[in-house]
RNA sequence: GCUCGGAUGGUGGAAUUGGUAGACACGUUGGACUUAAAAUCCAAUGACCAUUGCGGUCGUGCGGGUUCAAGUCCCGCUCCGAGUACCA
């Protein structure tokens, strides 16, 4: 009987899909003590229409065999599978295609499962989950409403609910409590807090909320038409497709996950990842440990100390409104017509106005920002949408606007009346408009000198410094050109200056400002600070090299200790002071941290080293308010709105533009229908097309659009949430079985029994993003007492990436030549596709015709030098080959080196598949993916199945045999090679070693064979040992040895070291280090009885030659090894 | 630039605390079987020298060092890969 791998695989696959073999089973299945769980988890997969190529299963295979491995060993084993469905490809190929995304990711779903079910792996698929259904997507917004509904107390480093913060404001205020919030959030008193309307007690704890809307510079995609996380940046554009990206402002929603940046930092310690994983975290989160000093501004220029900017009127909701108020613009009432063409094109003494403009929620009918004037015109038919006149007034009063209200009569009757009152206010208002740089342009007309909650001029700079002890060296202060600061301190000397910098700043790309590090560029704003200790002036300068995002926005500059400071002072001939003894600092910085170097000048730190300096000059600038000791981390709130269809819906509506929950009851949130999957024409998002997309607060239920009043019926929030959001909780999902996920993410009992994941296999790409994220999830859900654990993944290896073999012919013109061909002329590299080159490198020309059809008119010219001709050789040569030549590539369809593991499952099988990609080398390397080398692993599990199926000795007799088990026990020596093979295999897998096991394996069955060795003994565990990596065959020869029940749990072969006993050693002689012979001696030998049997022997006498060794060293067991 | 990995035959890779470098495979070569091919089996295979046999020299990126003994430990470099990047 051959071993007929199609038959097997087929037949194992079927049983363990109708017998759900490894199905996990809850605790409370076992009639009492439960096994002890153990969670194997791969990294979440996204189900892209490309399907598997072999680099992907290399981790689901290591992780399947770990899985099976503790089946053996006792444990109840949870090794789920699922998708992380929702995301970026399959929406853009819904904008293409008009097919629904959900339909798409189904069939790619379909696809990927197919591949999987054909490599033999051990999921339990009932528990698979998709991100993309609504019974998931109903816990992601779950989650996010207990994110809103919590704050940072930083004092218990924990996550609290928020209504505990209500009530320390009530009673405190906010002076006190130690919470993480904004940087730029208002003190205010218990007494302020009751004295606050509802809106504005929201809007203070949204400073506050683990989730918060705020206007945050992000970056945009415009290719894409969404924003991006950071880690989805790649050098500058994003990581999928490589478009552009641009800094934007926008309304966004993002998570505090910066509170947690201590916690994700410490809690890399306990955790068994890889160093290099760790170090990336540690980079990305970058702790560092320093000052925060602040420089007292000299000179803001008169008028202009209480001045903030960047105030947008529109609200959150500017997508949805923007349509509406672009519909009114078209369809105005019949006096709204007649007013506007009276205050269009600055018809009234010059001031322009606009219509139907947004601010904040609400639509105001006319508007004159200049002046902060509203005019509103009551009745006709836009009557409807419009709110109860007084709140109305009110909250564009508290954004610093005056409001005349006049009836539709008076317009349409009095129009001259009307202008006239509106003129006269016009005039008596005070006029807003300062920016002379700009004299049409919206944004500076846009912007509000006022703006909630703020009003107190910044009179200082605030600047975070490592290196506090170098504060005497400062000789200026450089500031981001996106600094806030900038156009407040600017002198009218320098304003054009800086506005020229600042613009040409804003336009220079990510990618430009990466790629020009050298050059140096920075402009003098004219406005002075002052030292807090010297009380010296000093300059304020604006440059590039200096980040927005990073600590203040703000350096102060040490020129004599920092490189980058050194060459901008160098440059502007900024005087360098020396704040170092006897070092020299005239032709570079000197950036060390070296306790021994003492700092000089520097008044009370002179003499003193880095170490006691840099606290002592905090302690002197904590006493006169001018500075405090900061850490400071690199971690930014990660932003959390996306512009696409394809996402979990947030469960938020809006009133007055203050963002609300939906009541965790009316979860989930469903996506609505959209007639396309593109941004609507207003900029707003995919969900701005749903005609249905309206929050019924009395009926809690999703109504029309059109039943919006503001009163009862709300907007719903038109962003999606980014591709992380599902993927940082799933894995605590996977603990509860399908039938019971209703009522929570998973029960408390489920929860606590499988605590976090064990072993965790995937790439290393999503280092920084998912592996952060989810971290951050989970220490939030464990401070709300919904986990039990506060890490996710306890072990996480890092598969290596399987590189490609590329195949190339030479071209020239449209004539092909092999590889020998000398080719005199200069010719081209082609890629030519893997799949029509045999293992030998031949090209299968009539194959590649077939699949290329530009090739149909080549000319080829064979090894032999000869040209290729299809009719006189039907076989596809015509004496000589064509030979391609080979060259190691990342794996890519553009590369045409994809191999499918499908086709190899279909030649070799799943076993030889498994076991190659085993073979390759160690998991974590990157190695390179040649199909020739299958044959071996294929050629193994031959040898194998020969052991325990031998043909009868005469074949001619009864031509093919059955099992062929001997029940005689095991000879010493195959016992022997048995526990040599399960000691080592033991090892290696709990070492995740997985190569050196096959190689283990090859040499168990060479040994066994050699031994001729059918005995039940031998051949029963090890089955089970290969079980885990080649499973099929395993339950074929287990089934084979005669058991009726699978393999799967039988136990793990124990290892006995009395099968190993050896009395002799093969002693490798050496002479000067050099081995020079072998010799079997016993191992009960004295040291003295060795030296005297070696020295004895004539070898030995013919080595030294007759001279006298200085020295014998005996290690017993070990080595011999003659000095002399 | 910084941080972390890595470098061993023609190829993928072994070598557990310093103790026989190159396990196990692929590939290649030769042989057996076969009309032939495939499959299978046997043998050789780090380089160089010698070859009738015994054998010898060199050899784990480069240069030093420690040791009876170094792929492994120490010092100094080169190159490759990954991450990160004007992080104050």
């Amino acid at each position: 009987m051959a071993y007929d791998y199609k038959a097997i695989e087929q037949k194992w696959q079927k049983h363990w899909a109708k017998e759900q073999t490894f199905k996990a089973r809850q605790p409370q299945e076992f009639t009492g003590e439960p096994k002890p769980p153990f969670y194997v988890l791969d990294m979440f997969p996204y189900p892209s229409g490309a399907g598997l190529h072999v680099g992907h299963p290399l981790g689901y295979i290591a992780s399947d065999i770990y899985a099976r491995y503790k089946r053996h060993s006792g444990f109840n084993v949870l090794h789920p599978q699922g998708y992380d469905s929702f995301g970026l490809p399959a929406e853009q190929y819904a904008i293409q295609t008009g097919q629904h995304p959900a339909k798409t990711t189904e069939t790619n779903i379909k696809r990927y499962r197919e591949q999987l079910d054909k490599i033999g792996f051990s999921f339990d698929w009932s528990r698979e989950v998709r991100t993309s259904d609504p019974k998931y997507y109903k816990w992601t917004q779950w989650i996010f409403i207990q994110l809103f509904e919590s704050w940072y107390d930083e004092a218990a480093q924990k996550s609290k609910p928020i209504s505990d913060l209500v009530q320390v404001f009530e009673t405190e205020g906010n002076s006190k409590v130690q919470a993480v919030c904004d940087e730029d959030t208002p003190q205010f008193s218990a007494e302020d807090w009751k004295a606050f309307s509802e809106d504005e007690k929201e809007q203070h704890l949204l400073n506050y909320r683990l989730t918060y809307l705020a206007e945050t510079e992000v970056n945009w995609c415009p290719a894409l038409g969404t924003v991006l996380a950071n880690d989805e940046i790649v050098n500058g554009v994003s990581e999928r497709g490589g478009y552009p990206v641009v800094r934007k402002k926008m309304k966004q929603w993002s998570m505090r996950i910066s509170a947690f940046a201590e916690r994700l930092l410490s809690g890399l310690d306990g955790l068994d990842w890889s160093e290099s994983l760790k170090e990336t975290q540690k980079n990305w989160i970058g702790k560092s440990v320093g000052a925060l000093v602040k420089f007292p501004i000299l000179s803001f220029p008169k008028g202009e100390e209480n001045t903030k900017s960047g105030y947008m009127t529109g609200g959150n909701n500017s997508y949805l409104l923007l349509e509406k108020a672009k519909e009114n613009r078209n369809h105005p009432t019949e006096a709204e017509k007649a007013l506007w063409t009276q205050l269009r094109g600055k018809k009234l003494s010059g001031y322009k106005f606009r219509q139907q403009h947004l601010i904040g929620d609400y639509i105001a009918d006319f508007v004159c920002l200049s002046k902060s004037l509203v005019i509103e015109v009551d009745g006709g038919y836009h009557n409807e949408t419009k709110e109860d006149d007084e709140e109305r007034t009110e909250f564009l009063n508290s954004k610093g606007f005056e409001v005349i209200r006049f009836k539709n009569e008076e317009v349409i009757g009095q129009i001259d009346e009307v202008l006239e009152q509106i003129k006269s206010k016009l005039d008596d208002l005070p006029s807003y408009k300062k920016n002379q740089n700009s004299k049409t342009s919206e944004a500076s007309i846009e912007k509000k000198p006022l703006s909630l909650g703020e009003g107190q001029g910044e009179r200082t700079i605030s600047a975070f410094t490592t290196r506090p002890d170098t504060i005497f060296g400062v000789s200026f202060i450089t500031l981001a050109p996106e600094h806030d600061l900038v156009s407040q301190i600017t002198t009218p000397e320098q304003k054009e200056a800086v506005d020229t910098y600042v613009k040409a700043a804003a336009k220079r790309s990510e990618r430009d400002r990466m790629a020009d590090v050298k050059s140096i560029t920075g402009v003098f704003t004219g406005a002075y600070a002052e030292h807090p200790l010297t009380q010296k002036p000093i300059p304020i300068w604006i440059g590039d090299y200096v980040l927005a995002s990073y600590g203040t926005g703000a350096v102060m500059a040490v020129p004599c200790g920092d490189q980058r400071d050194h060459d901008f002072a160098n440059h502007f001939n900024i005087p360098i002071p020396n704040v170092f003894e006897g070092i020299d600092i005239s032709e570079e910085a000197y950036a060390d941290k070296t306790n021994a170097t003492k700092i000089a000048n520097s008044d009370f730190l002179d003499g003193l080293g880095v170490l006691e300096a840099i606290p002592k000059a905090i302690e002197a600038l904590a006493k006169i308010g001018a500075g405090e000791k900061k850490i400071n981390y690199r971690l930014r709130d990660a932003v959390f709105s996306r512009q696409r269809y394809w996402g979990e819906p947030f469960p938020v509506y809006y009133v007055n533009g203050l963002p609300k929950m939906i009541d965790e009851k009316y979860l989930p949130l469903e996506l609505p229908e959209v007639d396309e999957y593109l941004p609507t024409e207003d900029g707003a998002p995919p969900l701005g097309r749903a005609t249905e997309w309206a929050w019924d607060t009395k009926a809690n239920q999703v109504v029309s659009n059109n039943k919006i009043d503001h009163n009862m019926v709300f907007p719903l929030e038109l962003n999606t949430m980014p591709g992380w959001a599902g993927s940082s909780w799933y894995l605590f999902r996977y603990m509860e079985e399908q039938d019971n996920r209703d009522q929570h993410i998973a029960s408390e009992e489920a929860l606590n029994y499988w605590k976090n994941v064990d072993l965790y296999i995937g790439g290393s790409e999503h280092a920084t993003g998912h592996l952060l994220y989810s971290r951050f999830w989970t220490k939030f859900l464990n401070d709300r007492g919904v986990l039990p654990v506060d890490e996710p993944f306890k072990k996480l290896i890092n598969q290596g990436m399987i590189l490609g073999e590329s195949a190339f012919v030479k071209r020239i013109g449209n004539t092909y030549y092999s590889e020998g061909v000398d080719v005199n002329e200069d010719f081209q590299k082609i890629h030519v596709d893997v799949s029509v080159v045999n293992t030998s490198n031949q090209l299968d020309i009539e194959g590649l015709k077939k699949i290329k059809p530009e090739f149909s008119e080549a000319k080829f010219i064979l090894s032999n030098r000869e040209l290729y001709d299809a009719n006189s050789s039907p076989l596809g040569r015509s004496g000589g080959d064509f030979t391609v030549s080979r060259e190691v590539e990342k794996m890519s369809k553009s590369k045409f080196n994809v191999v499918n593991p499908d086709d190899v499952c279909e030649e070799y099988g799943a076993d030889s598949l498994r076991l190659y990609e085993m073979f390759l080398g160690p998991i974590e390397q990157a190695k390179p993916w040649n199909t020739a080398g299958l044959s071996g692993v294929h050629n193994f599990l031959k040898k194998l199945w020969k052991l325990y199926s031998q043909a009868s000795p005469d074949p001619s007799q009864g031509g093919e045999s059955d099992f062929q088990i001997s029940d005689e026990p095991g000879s010493k020596e195959s016992l022997k090679t048995l526990h040599k093979t399960i000691k080592k295999v033991t090892q290696d897998i709990e070492d995740f070693s997985f190569n050196t096991s096959v190689s283990t394996f090859m040499i168990c069955v060479n040994e066994l064979s050699q031994q001729k060795c059918n005995s039940r003994e031998i051949l029963e565990p090890l089955a089970v040992l290969i079980s885990p990596y080649a499973p099929h065959i395993a339950e074929e020869l287990w089934e084979g040895l005669g058991h009726s029940e699978g393999i799967s749990e039988v136990d793990y072969p124990v290892f006995e070291e009395k099968h190993l006993k050896e009395d002799s050693k093969t002693y490798p002689i050496s002479f000067n280090g050099k081995m020079r012979f072998t010799m079997d001696l016993s191992l009960d030998l004295s040291k003295d009885d060795i030296e005297e049997i070696v020295m004895a022997d004539e070898r030995t006498q013919k080595q030294l030659d007759g001279r006298t060794p200085k020295k014998v060293i005996i290690v017993p067991g070990k080595i011999v090894n003659i000095v002399g």
